[in-house]
DNA sequence: TGGGATAGCATGGGACCCCATGGGCGTCAA
DNA sequence: TTGACGCCCATGGGGTCCCATGCTATCCCA
C-alpha cells in the first residue's frame, strides 16, 4: 500500500506527544527521512502532513504557475512558508508546538485522516462537522456526475 | 465469476470477528492483497467493501480534480479519511472495530451483499427494509420505462 | 441409489507480538 | 537552575497468527 488511507485517534501524553499511527510512518519511512512535514491547511483547522514525496508534489504543482505570478507566490507562501519540520522520536512520536496546538484547537486527543497524498490531523469535533460537509458534498457531486456515479 | 454476487449471513465471534463469504473472498484474492478495503456508504447505514481495484476507481476519481482544491479535499476525506483496512486472517475472518459495529447498529450477526464491483455489509433488519424500499424504487422505474411485462 | 469418506468453510480459542502510551535521565539553552 | 527536548526502557492491551472443531455438501464407490 502506497498513500495514506482510514483514520486514527491518538492521546497526547503529559510531554505533548503523539504517536504518528504505525500505517503512515511506513509510508514516511519509505521516501526515508526521519520526520513530518506539516504546514496549516489551505481552507481547513487542520495540520497537513506528509513526507518528502508531499514536498515533490508541491514543487511540481508549483513548476505549473509562471515565475513571479501572484498564484505562485501565494502558493509558495502557503505551502512552503509556513511549513515546520516535525521530527520523530524512536517510537515514531512529535511533539507540537503550543501555539500550533492552539491554532487547531487541539487539547488532548487529536484524529489522524489518511487523503492519499498526504493526512492530516484534527481536533476530533471539528474533524466531525468537516465530515459531515464533506459528504454531503460529495453526494452533491456525484449526483451531478449523473452515470458515473460508481462510487 | 468476477463480480461480487449474492448474499451471505454470518456470525460474529466473542472476539468481534467475522468470516467474510468464501466467494467474496476468492475474488478478493484475484487482485492480491490480503485484506479489505472499507469505507462507510455515503447514504446507507452500511459499509461499503472491495479490493484493490474499488482503492483504483476511487483513485482514478481523484486524478480527475485538481489537486489542493476543496473538491478533491472533499472526496478524499469522505472516502479515504472515512475508510477502514480490515486485515484478513488465514481463515479469511475480519474483526470490526466496536465504534464501526455500533455505527452500523451490528450486534451478532452481518449480512453480506453482493454489489458487482463491490459489496455491503448490513444489520440484518436495517437491509431488510433496504430491500423492500429498493424494490418498490426499481417497480417504479420500470413502469416509467414502459417495459412492464419483460422485466 | 444410498451411504460413507472427504474437502471446504464457518466458528472457537490460546499464544504471541506490535504498538500506543507512560515515565526516567541526560543535555543544551535561556 | 529550570524547563524544553531528545534518547532510552517499561508495560499493557488490542490485534494478529496459529491450531482445533463441527457442520454441510459433494463426490466416489459399492
Amino acid at each position: 500500500m502506497d498513500r495514506f488511507l482510514s483514520h486514527f485517534t491518538h492521546r497526547f501524553d503529559a510531554k505533548g506527544r503523539v504517536s504518528i499511527p504505525a500505517p503512515f510512518r511506513q509510508l514516511l519511512a519509505k521516501d526515508g527521512f526521519e520526520g513530518v512535514y506539516a504546514y496549516p491547511s489551505l481552507d481547513q483547522p487542520a495540520l497537513d502532513c506528509g513526507g518528502l514525496k508531499l514536498l515533490a508534489e508541491i514543487d511540481a504543482l508549483l513548476a505549473t504557475m509562471p515565475p513571479w505570478s501572484p498564484a505562485r507566490d501565494a502558493f509558495a507562501t502557503a505551502l512552503l512558508g509556513t511549513s515546520e519540520i516535525l521530527r520523530m522520536d524512536a517510537e515514531g512520536r512529535v511533539s507540537l508546538d503550543e501555539r500550533l496546538k492552539a491554532a487547531l484547537g487541539l487539547s488532548d486527543v487529536a484524529v489522524f485522516v489518511g487523503q492519499g497524498h498526504k493526512f492530516q490531523i484534527w481536533e476530533p469535533s471539528r474533524f466531525q462537522a468537516h465530515l459531515e460537509e464533506s459528504r454531503l458534498r460529495v453526494r452533491g457531486l456525484r449526483v451531478k456526475r449523473g452515470s458515473e456515479a460508481t462510487v
